[in-house]
DNA sequence: CGTATAACGGATACCCGTTATACGGTGCAGTATT
């Protein structure tokens, strides 16, 4: 590196040498010759220094834009990601470059503690340049200290869309990746994801605490996947349905396929029913051996199965471009979850399907993994076990296994109601877990109420991403349009490969666009529901995304006789 | 929220309808046990 690196120019140099500079790394290292959309966008904000947010679908090269940093920034790349095997591929991956990128390790509870320290190790002495970890990791303060000592130039997050969807309750380390990234001195942070939708993406760069962040969005359409939805009234057609798709479907030579159950009952009898036709199915969950998964899949990647029956497990860093169909027995929680599993269909390029089998009350199990904000009474308890801690000896603070004696809860609502706790600055829960009162606590009847009012927030939102996934199922107009709007891209023509631009239903909607008062993405304000977003437009409902509560369909006429909605700013 | 199964209970003739209850998804890390 000639130019002195600084902080508002971490790589030297001005924007043009910077450009030279990614492209002669990209092809001579990375062997690119053109950029993907996107792509070179990213590469510039992030070598220039500035926190970006990349929303690129899988297969646009999204690790080749912190490979490029890598090489051209100074310090090592932190990169959090997910699961285990996600890291180990890209280690792999990385280590295939080794001499042209630098040295990639892994840090995770699958190595062994010697294995871990030398990871450590070649953060402290140089010779690592990328460190791959799960957000568990920097809990510990060992971690943290090793890393902000060596100060690091970029702070990856992958798959980033796990904040907003697993931080609340499932993996509340996602959400304190903000105050590591403090700690660290805040390096610039790149946030990665194929689908996001317009809140999804505020979070997490609210979340990460990105400062100026500049928010990339490219190549979402995917027009070579038909779009269909089939109904049906009653439980037991519908499974049938389901039968009859996948059949149809490898009937005609058109597969390898996976099908998508929201349950794992689900997912085990629809496989032992496709495999009683005499087709290579196979059931996975993470109720399975890990053993048993990992020979599911590689029977899958080598091409023996022809379909995979699966819950949500099945997914995140399985990468078959030639899968031709995803099928859906029940609508996925969110539009962004269904189009994320859908997108796993046609990567090769080919035409590829995906069906939603879709059932009303299906929807039901969906609202109901919604819901649970904790009552308040149960949260005041636990603040006030926690605020009287220190009184009661109890210099440790209070863990989750004593709180369960207390209380007589089980674990997974303990922790999440602490997590809440901790959001509206009642408690702070040290490196073990153990939770002890915030300096300048809330009385707990005042931290229950906020943390309550939080939890609700958090409801309202995820109960209207169910309820766009009705909207998905139901709408008889262009579903691609639907997609992409949802998405905040707007797509001008019906696309004609979904079954309503085959049905006809999917009219033009030129004169929608043109004589509403409300287009898209007007910032608008509801009496009731505050600020929003004008999402979608049609001939007599808008969509609108609300700061508070969420999505919400309103009847054009409704607002407009009722003075409903107000333009804003 | 919706479904599957168990338990119940009343009236009847060996069973049928109602009500209660349990359950449902994703992975890290660290500890105990072979």
């Amino acid at each position: 590196m000639t130019a002195s690196p600084t902080k508002d120019n971490p790589a030297g140099g001005s924007a043009s040498v910077r450009t030279r500079r990614i492209r002669e790394f990209a092809r001579d290292v990375l062997g690119h010759e053109d950029f993907r959309p996107g792509q070179e966008r990213a590469m510039q904000a992030v070598v220039g220094g500035r926190d970006t947010l990349a929303v690129l679908p899988s297969g646009a090269g999204k690790t080749a834009i912190y490979q490029v940093a890598g090489q051209l920034l100074d310090g090592p790349v932190i990169v959090v990601s997910p699961l285990i095997a996600l890291q180990r591929d890209q280690v792999e991956r990385l280590t295939e470059l080794e001499d042209r990128a630098g040295r990639a390790a892994q840090l995770n509870s699958s190595l062994s503690a010697g294995d871990q320290r030398e990871a450590l190790d070649g953060i402290r002495d140089g010779t690592v340049r990328f460190l791959f970890l799960a957000p568990e990791q920097l809990t510990k303060p060992e971690v943290v200290n090793t890393l902000a000592e060596a100060e690091p130039a970029l702070f990856v997050v992958d798959e980033a869309h796990c904040v907003s969807a697993w931080g609340h309750d499932f993996r509340p380390d996602y959400l304190r990746l903000g105050g590591v990234i403090e700690q660290l001195g805040h390096p610039t942070v790149l946030a990665l994801t194929a689908t996001a939708a317009p809140p999804v993406r505020a979070e997490i760069v609210e979340q990460l605490g990105m400062r100026k962040s500049e928010v990339v969005v490219a190549g979402f359409d995917r027009p070579g996947i038909r779009l269909e939805v089939d109904h049906y009234a009653d439980a037991h057609s519908k499974d049938q349905g389901v039968l009859d798709r996948v059949l149809a479907e490898l009937g005609e030579g058109r597969g390898p396929g996976i099908v998508y159950s929201a349950t794992r009952k689900g997912a085990e009898e629809i496989a032992e029913q496709l495999a009683g036709r005499g087709l290579r199915a196979r059931h996975y969950h993470a109720g399975l051996k890990k053993s048993d998964r990992e020979e599911t899949q590689r029977a899958w990647m080598e091409d023996e199965l022809d379909v995979v029956v699966a819950t949500t497990a099945f997914g995140m860093g399985i990468d078959k471009p030639d899968t031709r169909f995803v099928v859906h027995a029940e609508p996925a929680d969110s539009v962004d979850s269904y189009y994320q599993e859908i997108g796993r269909a046609g990567r090769d390029g080919d035409p590829a399907l995906a069906v939603l089998v879709y059932r009303q009350e299906d929807l039901g199990l969906r609202r109901f993994f919604a819901a649970g904000a904790p009552a308040e009474e149960e949260l005041q308890q636990v603040a006030g076990l926690v605020a009287a801690a220190p009184a009661a000896g109890l210099a440790d603070g209070v863990d989750v296994p004593t709180l369960r004696k207390e209380t007589g809860r089980a674990a997974t609502p303990l922790a999440r109601d602490l997590n809440l706790l901790e959001q509206v600055s009642a408690v702070v829960l040290d490196e073990d877990g153990a939770a002890h009162p915030a300096e300048g606590a809330p009385a707990p009847g005042e931290a229950a109420a906020a943390a309550r009012e939080l939890a609700e927030h958090h409801e309202k939102v995820d109960q209207s991403r169910v309820e766009m996934m009705r909207g998905y199922a139901e709408t008889t107009d262009c579903r691609r349009q639907f997609l992409l709007g949802y998405f905040g891209e707007q797509l001008d023509e019906p696309c004609g490969n979904c079954d309503n631009c085959s049905a006809g239903t999917a009219s033009e909607h030129s004169d929608a666009d043109e004589d509403t008062p409300f287009p898209v993405e007007t910032p608008v304000e509801h009496r009731e529901w505050g600020p929003g977003i004008v999402m979608r437009v049609e001939d007599d409902r808008i969509t609108v995304l609300f700061e508070e509560v969420g999505y919400k369909t309103l009847a054009l006429s409704a607002v407009l006789e009722q003075d409903l909605l107000h333009p804003r700013g």
